[in-house]
DNA sequence: ATGCAAGTTCGCATTGAGTGCAATATAGCA
DNA sequence: TGCTATATTGCACTCAATGCGAACTTGCAT
């Protein structure tokens, strides 16, 4: 019960927390803002997050996770990179919710325009290429260490390309359309050919 | 003649940021420390740099802009992934200065430590992964966004992944074998085959 | 029910980053 | 020598972030 009331909690102040920056601005927005709106006290606020940056990165990167598992998942003689694909449909198809969320959406203009948020996204881009290139290598250890960080950071990297094109671009078409258009691309990017 | 000061302010500011870095620790090391080892106002600092790690990053990636010219001085026909490796192989060999820098290795260090500067590091990265990204697709129209940003993150990313691991471990052969390795690896995971 | 243990909330005080403003100093030049 | 542009700096201020400690809540065992 203690943690259904804390999670309540937390999605209370990311809720405050994306409502401000969207409305205000995020350079705008204080700490004591959104504690504020989020009913609790302006020091309860970092007991929950290390700071207003962390509030939009704070789900966790649940598509790294998907990956990380699909990886581990894998039969040990199928290419690598094909993997990843899949693993790029299933985050297509699975959070969609997440591709399309508004509140993606929001993060993803914030990273273009605040340099503190941008870092943070980069930061969080490199964890996830170092994730899934350690299940790379822990999976196909026939790898270089060298070649699952480049393929990983091929696959990253094209993936997140991909998507804040799709999600910024507003005749972006259908879900399914984009998830193809997604799954094209970084399978160029990594010269897979199909 | 006044730029001639303001370099030698800058570099001032520098050398003292990375004395106390390394002598104090990051977090121990405040912007006033950093300013009054460098015999110039609080205020002054930041006419200099943007912040702390700032300080860190301040000399701009010149192995970055070593692989823009690079690419843009390719022949038309080349094979992009090639004309990548031939500017980790200018990196390598050309710039060896920076890469033993003590400098360099404090950056590294910290960037393994401090979470605020493993962001600016992660935002460095990227800023050269979009940097290469554009050279590429410059250069090469054929290209494909995505393939071109896909591409770059590879190169970028398993060469930040060697050049760590050469930095920081010190049982890693010759610098040529170092730069073999770097090359071997980054080669396979851009799909070149030699 | 009572009380203990653990965890949560939150106010208060403090440090330090970073900015705006205005005064002063200094280099470059007519 | 003045005049102008730029650099430096102090001061005051806002805000992020942390430590501390007090009040409160929850879960559990007696």
């Amino acid at each position: 019960m203690r943690e259904r009331k804390r999670n309540e909690t937390r999605e209370r102040i990311v809720r405050a927390g994306v409502e401000l920056f969207a409305s205000k601005g995020y350079d705008e927005t204080t700490v004591a803002d959104i504690a504020a709106a989020a009913d609790i006290g302006t020091r309860t606020f970092f007991g929950y997050f290390a700071g207003k940056d962390a509030l939009l990165f704070g789900a966790g990167s649940s598509r790294t996770e998907l990956a990380v598992r699909i990886i581990g998942e894998a039969a040990p003689d199928e290419q690598p990179a094909r993997v990843l694909l899949r693993a790029l449909d299933e985050a297509s198809t699975d959070s969609d919710e997440d591709l399309v969320n508004e509140r993606a959406v929001l993060r993803l203009r914030l990273v273009g325009s605040v340099p503190a948020v941008r870092a943070r996204g980069a930061l969080a881009q490199l964890e996830g290429v170092k994730a899934i290139g350690d299940a790379l290598l822990t999976r196909f250890p026939a790898l270089d260490a060298a070649q699952a960080s480049g393929l990983a950071g091929a696959f990253v990297g094209a993936s997140a390309a991909a998507v804040q094109t799709v999600l910024l671009d507003a005749t972006a078409g259908t879900p399914a359309e984009r998830a193809a258009r997604i799954h094209s691309a970084v399978a160029a990017g990594l010269g897979v050919v199909e």
